[in-house]
DNA sequence: GCCACGCTATCTG
DNA sequence: CAGATAGCGTGGC
């Protein structure tokens, strides 16, 4: 069974995802789309509904490096909410700088949500374009796609 | 090996 | 308030 490869649409971007079955190997944005499938839950949250992305792992957690780490302490942070590189750095025991690698070399965005990573004073980094990032955020604290799936409180 | 990073706390004018 | 300085962990060259 090979990798398969995708891409939705999420706003003026595409992105593009290598998974099989709930492992995800590689996403990134291009303002390109390709033809092929990306995980239900990742095409819900591009559409902007509810979606369940901890259904979904990433390459990038596993192992026990200390990159892993982070990656599995983003992936911890609520949806619609954010913390900054310090604070992150904090709950794995490493540095601020550190982090800001990591997250610039996620090879999994969305999947680990390096967007909810936000600098002390300001945004912080985001690539290929700042823009995502917001959209991103302002996506979430609206909600719908933060949600539980099962019709339920939806606050 | 060395170096550039999606940072931050601290210190110095 | 602006600039310098030190400290982290990795992938790329």
């Amino acid at each position: 069974m090979a990798i398969l490869t995708g891409s939705c649409r999420l706003g003026l971007w595409h992105v593009h995802v290598a998974w099989q079955d709930d492992l995800v190997y590689r996403v990134r944005f291009s303002r390109e789309g390709i033809a092929g499938p990306v995980p239900d839950a990742i095409l819900r949250y591009c559409a902007g509904r509810p979606a369940d992305l901890s259904t979904l792992r990433s390459v990038a957690t596993e192992g026990e490096t200390t990159f892993a780490k982070i990656y599995r302490a983003v992936r911890e942070i609520p949806c619609g909410e954010t913390r900054t590189y310090g604070e992150v750095a904090r709950m794995v025991g490493t540095a601020p700088r550190a982090v800001g690698a990591a997250m610039a070399r996620n090879p999994t965005p969305i999947v680990v949500p390096c967007h909810r990573v936000v600098a002390k004073t300001g945004m912080g980094g985001f690539s290929p374009d700042i823009e995502i990032k917001e959209a991103l955020l302002a996506m979430e604290r609206r909600g719908d796609v933060c949600t539980p799936e099962k019709g339920g409180v939806n606050r």
